[in-house]
DNA sequence: GGATCATCCGAGAGCGCTCTCACCTCCTCC
DNA sequence: GGAGGAGGTGAGAGCGCTCTCGGATGATCC
């Protein structure tokens, strides 16, 4: 913890290298109509000061903050134990990092925390938002709108409200769990299960229609709601497994759920895929490759998901600094593909 | 993505509440020595504007930022399949927003990020920063000490530079690896290997320490090294089996790599705890109590940690900036303990 | 009742930067 | 050779806030 030394203003690079304020500026911010000596010795007393530009002052004029905030609004500490969301920060991370922009990070515990981001969305103290995690129920996306930043949602956005000008990358879960439950059935299987994810949550609710749309009049009996988690999944495939006895395919919400499947499947001494395929869904690489057996699933690219949020997010925000981009950024779905390994 | 009203300022909310700036700036800052009737009518007009400070006026004067960066210098993607750096996270997170810090996720891929975040630090646009996963040879602490900004490490630092006022938080990992050890002494193994973490770490060489502590004259051909994941002990563990095919017991550097070893364990056709004990580290929940059998592991409250950290930083950024706090913050060192389950 | 003092409030400077606008120089062209 | 223009540079205002300092106000005390 060192002390902190006065930084050298533009005055003072203004003085060392005899120009103006401004001309000083001008080569700080890119250069552009100042005559090469200039530039050069500008450049020669910015490196021998150490001139560093204070965000704060710039912000107070330009409105910008070159900074967006990332709000994981979720209460439970499930995000934690699931590397999907840290994988798209890393996506998010990278896309923001190429164009200098900073990621400010606000988890939320619990609801009173909804009340702090909107405050802190509508201080501007971030050029916008990207939002994940989102319950039906949630009341961020209206705060959100309230506070008037731009915003682009992880998924999408299970919420009544105004639609308008709503923007959100997902994956096409339905799409995908019809491909997953397909495959199933091309495998000659007839009793096909399936465990829910969260059904709170969009994508959950998308899965489960997808597998409908293949299963169209599936047995009520073979559908089991979870929750996401291996524990859920183990809870689910018990109950399964009581209710329906004969079942020979599970279709799990994601691969975490079906880690916890393949667990009761096993200790109930059935052999998968022989007595009971299974897929899941997320191609968790850590979860999915290290399972007994290795996990047939659907894929979706989750960094890259991240990586488009940042960019559409970008555009929307450089589009309302007036600068012309192109149209409003629109809803992105991602296509997803089915890995086959071992478990079906 | 909506757009932007223009948003009321402190001058705006003097007019409409009939004061002046200063006293408007009082009131939103705490309102010490200002009239109660006065306070009254500038807390309406704040309401009825909707009035929130601007930020970058706020820091542009005070020099404070209410922010704090959080630095992972972690180029693998193995962060990532870690929830220990997660649930770190939370901690810090916790802590900051009690105390109205805001929390910026700097992510480095790579060395050239480096200078990134450097650059970052030194350009003030923070309060100080909590910095992770430094490796044995990283360049990033140099970087920091020279940006002088207050800094805590998660983990001590293995850097041979100037340690003078470097603070940490760390686990006893020493001490919890020589409990784990004595535990599998204890239960009567002679025979007791040590996967190591990735050796270009502290928490791995300490652990690795610690093993040693107890198993003075260890077989060499006990110690194989790890590095930190599951495939990691998967393949750590066969050489071990190889090398010493009368182990009775493993130690690994943590969950993951226990999970891995188990897995070949059980292949190898040995029971678990009967014919080999293991002991990881961690305590990581969806991992250790997962596993088959549930791990027995050293537990270190990682949410604390991130805690401790955040707290500790704060500390020191309060008193850098003159308020007396007491003395310099000094490095923790929090205790572990171990957590008995079914595998050893 | 007037001097003294504490308390409360407002005026105004200034944080470090950007950006407009006027000026100045040097070409170009008729 | 002078008008017109293009391109470079500097002066200065102002972004929204905090904070010091002096003045007003009213309480206190002899």
């Amino acid at each position: 913890m060192t002390e902190t030394a006065p930084r050298p203003t533009l005055e003072a690079v203004a003085a060392r290298a005899g120009v103006s304020r401004a001309t000083v500026s001008r080569v700080v911010n890119g250069g552009d109509g100042v005559r090469e000596p200039l530039v050069e010795r500008v450049r020669k007393a910015v490196e021998e000061l150490g001139y560093v530009p204070n965000q704060a002052a710039r912000s107070l004029v330009t409105r910008r903050h070159d900074a967006i905030a990332v709000v994981v609004a979720e209460p439970e500490t499930r995000v934690f134990a699931d590397p999907f969301f840290a994988l798209q920060l890393r996506g998010i991370s990278k896309e923001l990092t190429a164009h200098d922009n900073q990621l400010v990070l606000l988890l939320t515990e619990g609801r009173d925390d909804h009340a702090r981001v909107g405050r802190y969305l509508a201080g501007g103290h971030v050029d916008g938002a990207l939002v994940f995690s989102l319950h039906l129920d949630d009341p961020l996306p209206g705060l959100i709108q309230h506070a008037g930043v731009p915003t682009v949602f992880g998924g999408r956005p299970g919420w009544s409200g105004d639609r308008r000008g709503v923007v959100y990358v997902d994956s096409d879960n339905r799409g995908g769990a019809r491909d997953a439950v397909r495959h199933l059935a091309g495998l000659g299987r007839t009793r096909i299960a399936h465990i829910t994810g969260a059904l709170d949550q969009t994508s959950a609710v998308d899965r489960l229609d997808g597998y409908r749309d293949v299963m169209v009049d599936a047995d009520p009996q073979l559908i089991v709601e979870g929750d996401f988690t291996p524990t859920g999944g183990e809870r689910a495939m018990r109950e399964l497994l009581e209710r329906c006895p004969d079942l020979d395919a599970v279709f799990a919400a994601n691969d975490l759920t079906a880690a916890g499947a393949l667990r009761v499947l096993r200790a109930s001494g059935r052999q998968v895929p022989d007595d009971v395929a299974v897929v899941g869904f997320d191609d968790m690489l850590p979860v999915a490759e290290q399972t007994d057996p290795p996990l047939t699933t659907v894929r979706q690219d989750i960094e890259e998901m991240g990586r488009l949020m940042a960019r559409l997010l970008l555009r929307g925000v450089d589009r309302r600094a007036g600068e012309r981009v192109g149209g409003a950024p629109s809803s992105v779905v991602l296509p997803t593909t089915l890995v086959r390994r071992a478990s079906a």
